[in-house]
DNA sequence: CCGTGGATAATGTCTAGACAAAATATCCAT
DNA sequence: ATGGATATTTTGTCTAGACATTATCCACGG
């Protein structure tokens, strides 16, 4: 924690985030923080690429390096288990199961809008509602690929929510997020709101090493979910 | 990018990727791979020290290294400049300045929603429209602190959106987004929508060194804009 | 049976070099 | 002036060690 290194480091992200050096302005080169700190090149390397790792400088052979100009806007937003996120509202939870049918994924074309999803034969479909202090807080849709879930056929998701359950099944790897504003539209009733009420709609495909694993659509009155996004400085 | 450290960690992501080596599992130490590669334990340590950084790898000394466990889902939302968003969809853009003023901010407590942000007395408030192919695309209600940005004063924004203007004038370091759904609401009209369409909410408070720097409201109708969110495995 | 203390094995950090690669700067010949 | 060869500067990568740190294991004593 407190290693030379990551003395350098802060020393340097410190006059970064200061403004003191502004984007775009050179920072001295590692044979001048060589001699300031009277260390091997090694260390002040380590340093400086470690904090060109996480983008906050660019280096130029020759040029030297840069103060990174911040370009695309990123944040880090949370997606957690729906499950986790009443509870630590401290409001009770559950889930109602209202649908299960099982059968090719060929007929479904809803989960094939994002490139590189190809749901096997053997599919899940699975209908439900999340339940917040006896309120509906969430609609879900998921297909499930049987192939990458197994022994998801003979799980009983008439209490544990599929994504709970998943979480701690199949460990995914990649996957992809697509959030809308819509009406609510068939199955406002479900939620017991309005037709015309605005939703939040989420809809995630996940991969496990590149084969499909589950698409699910969400659907969160506007109401009642925020989706808060956290910068991580680039 | 072919160098052997970066060889060494791309061979032990695959096989951390490729679910050979589970969660939990204990990866080879570092003595080890410095025999399977005949290289210098620098070179190992280094590669694996970078996935750690990751989050990819846990570390514990005499144990060993591990596979992490994926912990909480988190996701890379790209929050891009409006402009370059429209530009990329090869659609004229345009920014229509509606309204703006100048004062202290204790009238306006819509921006203090957000703990730690303290707007100073001298701000600017704007309120435009993006119009992306002749149609409305978004609204906006953005407020500047002078103190952290004073050439905003003297800026025009009848053409150049603020948001544009602020990338490329004033460096943040830090930022928090909400996103909510919602009805158009009144406003509708300059979005020539009807009131009750739903609407993709983006707030944003931006910092600079702990000190204020912006805080916007942006509404986007909900079939013209979706926020996609990658996945990246922490 | 339980705790305690040391041995041990693993990672953490650092050094003082070496050579490679690449981008810029310089200079010379045309 | 211009184009191309050459030199120089800076980062990129790597080596073969050294010592520090710390969690774990195991043996020993109470």
């Amino acid at each position: 924690m407190s290693s030379l290194e990551s003395r350098i480091r802060s020393d340097l992200e410190g006059k970064i985030r200061s403004g003191e050096w502004p984007p775009g302005a050179r920072i001295p080169t590692e044979h001048e923080l060589v001699a300031q700190y009277g260390c091997a090149r090694m260390t002040v390397h380590k340093a400086i690429t470690a904090l060109a790792a996480g983008g906050l400088i660019e280096r130029r052979k020759k040029a030297g390096s840069f103060v990174a100009r911040p370009h695309v806007q990123t944040a880090v937003i949370e997606i957690p288990d729906i499950a986790a996120v009443i509870a630590a509202r401290g409001e009770a939870y559950r889930f109602d199961l209202l649908q299960r049918a099982r059968g090719p994924a060929a007929t479904l074309d809803e989960a094939s809008t994002v490139a590189g999803f190809d749901l096997g034969d053997e599919v899940l479909v699975l209908d439900g509602l999340h339940v917040a202090a006896g309120r509906p807080f969430c609609r879900e849709h998921r297909l499930i690929d049987l192939a990458a879930a197994p022994e998801a056929a003979e799980t009983d998701f008439s209490t544990i929510a599929p994504g709970s359950w998943l979480l701690g099944h199949i460990p995914w790897t990649q996957a992809r997020h697509r959030i809308t504003a819509c009406s609510a539209g068939p199955g406002a009733e479900l939620l017991q709101i309005g037709r015309n009420t605005a939703c939040l709609r989420v809809e995630r495909w996940t991969w496990r090493a590149s084969q499909p694993v589950t698409f699910v659509r969400q659907l969160f009155p506007g109401d009642r979910y925020d989706l808060v996004a956290e910068f991580t400085p680039d």
